[in-house]
DNA sequence: AAACTAATTGCAAAGAATAGCGAGTACGAT
DNA sequence: ATCGTACTCGCTATTCTTTGCAATTAGTTT
């Protein structure tokens, strides 16, 4: 099934109103799968092309395609929330974000399945969901030690 | 060594000054270890006691705090930056956050000593931190699923 | 102990993210 | 096809967090 298919399915199934805003902030995220996009920076997109669609909207729009599954909220501590794609068939997948240059790579192995079952059993919990984030510095930047990267870029991206 | 006098000789390592606002803002986090306060929170606790510092000065300090390793930043998910007292002795825990009421959970062991281990091998990155978080449903939600928590609180810590 | 230098603070302003509200619109019922 | 309900949008106001700047203060030098 397509997803633009599901979604409108996902919506009426919730009582919920399909509308042009909806279908365009799903297709920011998927136009630019791999990126893990701000709801600022779908704005911006968003700004781009077509439609205008205001903050206030876009914030509660990513807000509810991840309620309903379609995509997840990430957070590399760099104090912005940022949401990606959630691929419903493969496994969960981790990040590993540079504190230096604040790139990030993901991890595509989930490697946790037993670690949660055995939480599951010691505490009861049902668990639904988990994010892993492991912290460090990149092969680039280990190169690099000396030089002091301080591109804007890296600037903006630095993991506080 | 106690954690004051820690405090003052890595603040003077790094030619940094000693300040009463600086100590202040660590005791509040070690008066309320076990929580996970925000920035908000450290500052409203510090208002009903002695001094009256500036937010602005607490988010700076709660951020160089962190940077020196007396804090852990932590994300739940509920939209805030909260942060944790990070007990050197003690290995890396987890958190187990319950969707429904939002209830923190502690999760004492690593548990992925190995997984860190695998990951540098494999992509060269040099691994200083990593976070995880598990969400789930609690027993005491599980119990009582059909009878709709919406408390106040609930809903104020309620995960997005 | 007085002077000097640079870090730190608090204020106020700027930037994010969220929430409230009236106007507009999707969509089921007529 | 039209009507009516209540969901949704965009605007604005509010809350939370960060930044810029001038005044203050810690800590070193003389």
């Amino acid at each position: 099934m397509k997803i633009y298919e599901k979604l409108r399915n996902e919506l009426k199934k919730r009582h919920l109103r399909i509308t042009s805003q909806r279908e365009a902030v799903l297709s920011v995220f998927l136009e630019n799968e791999g990126e893990h996009l701000t709801a600022d920076e779908a704005y911006e997109k968003l700004s781009h092309k077509n439609s205008h669609i205001s903050k206030a909207t876009i914030y509660r729009t990513v807000d509810l395609l991840r309620e309903m599954g379609f995509l997840s909220k990430v957070n590399f501590g760099d104090g912005m929330e940022r949401y990606e794609v959630k691929d419903l068939n493969t496994h969960q997948h981790h990040h590993l974000i540079c504190t230096k240059c604040g790139q990030v790579y993901e991890i595509k192995e989930d490697l946790l399945e037993e670690v949660e079952k055995l939480i599951e059993e010691r505490t009861g919990f049902k668990i639904q969901d988990h994010q892993l984030n492991f912290y460090g510095i990149c092969p680039k930047c280990q190169a690099s030690k000396k030089e002091e990267k301080t591109t804007e870029e890296a600037a903006q991206r630095s993991i506080k």
